[in-house]
DNA sequence: CGGAATCCGATTGGATACTG
DNA sequence: CAGTATCCAATCGGATTCCG
């Protein structure tokens, strides 16, 4: 199965572990989704319902570092900024994609787990 | 492909959203990799080099409230915990997988674009 | 052993105002 | 339009201590 060696992996040296930190949170998740085909920057915002300015900015800059996206000045005016995937961007929307996927498929499972969890904390507190 | 309708998803009320928010940290994907097989507190706690116990604990209870582990007390003494996927857990280990291996085959261009990155834009400070 | 509780510095993130 | 800058509140997370 592709899940890692659990003897070697997860050491605080593991190239994974940095790499993660980067791409794994919810708003870069999302940002690469939409970026399935070319947009402008209030175009993601507006899609990203509920990222605030600030935090889309740091997240694409973060993205654009890593080599997922480039950002492209176009010569308008005002001048308007496209962001657009890379070859290695567009690699990663398969793994993130199965992921999205497997949110969808168990969000029922999920919220019913959570709510017997709570419940069973309610139940001992009491 | 796998991935989402760029069209429709991302809206707030999203149901990937709060789930993505729960299980795609760092923490959790490396416990969830570690908890191929059950394991002990301590033992998980050593494979996770760097974790607190703190942020161990926390990332344990959130992963056992959205019905990934199970947490078992063993009647020995003093008292062992035992963690262990369910079968709901298991099945998410396969797309964590997918981001996993993804991670490891791309360590090197990524780091390339950040030494890039970084360069261009101390050369611009100047 | 496997936590819970507390303290506290560091980081995050929202709101707002300003700019080329 | 696409940011940057600043302020500030909340959260996170490390270290430490105590407990059944």
């Amino acid at each position: 199965m592709a899940a890692p060696d659990t003897g070697t992996v997860y050491r605080a040296d593991c190239p994974s572990r940095p790499i993660l930190d980067q791409i794994a949170d919810k708003w870069s998740m999302m940002a690469m989704a939409v970026l399935a085909e070319p947009r402008r920057f209030n175009d993601i915002k507006r899609r990203l319902e509920g990222v605030t300015q600030r935090v889309l900015t740091q997240t694409l800059r973060r993205l654009e570092r890593n080599g997922m996206i480039v950002r492209r000045v176009l010569p308008t005016s005002p001048v308007g900024v496209e962001y657009s995937l890379t070859p290695l961007g567009e690699s990663l929307r398969e793994p993130f994609g199965r992921l999205y996927d497997w949110t969808v498929a168990h969000t029922g499972e999920i919220h019913e787990s959570q709510q017997r969890y709570d419940k069973r904390l309610r139940a001992e507190e009491s």
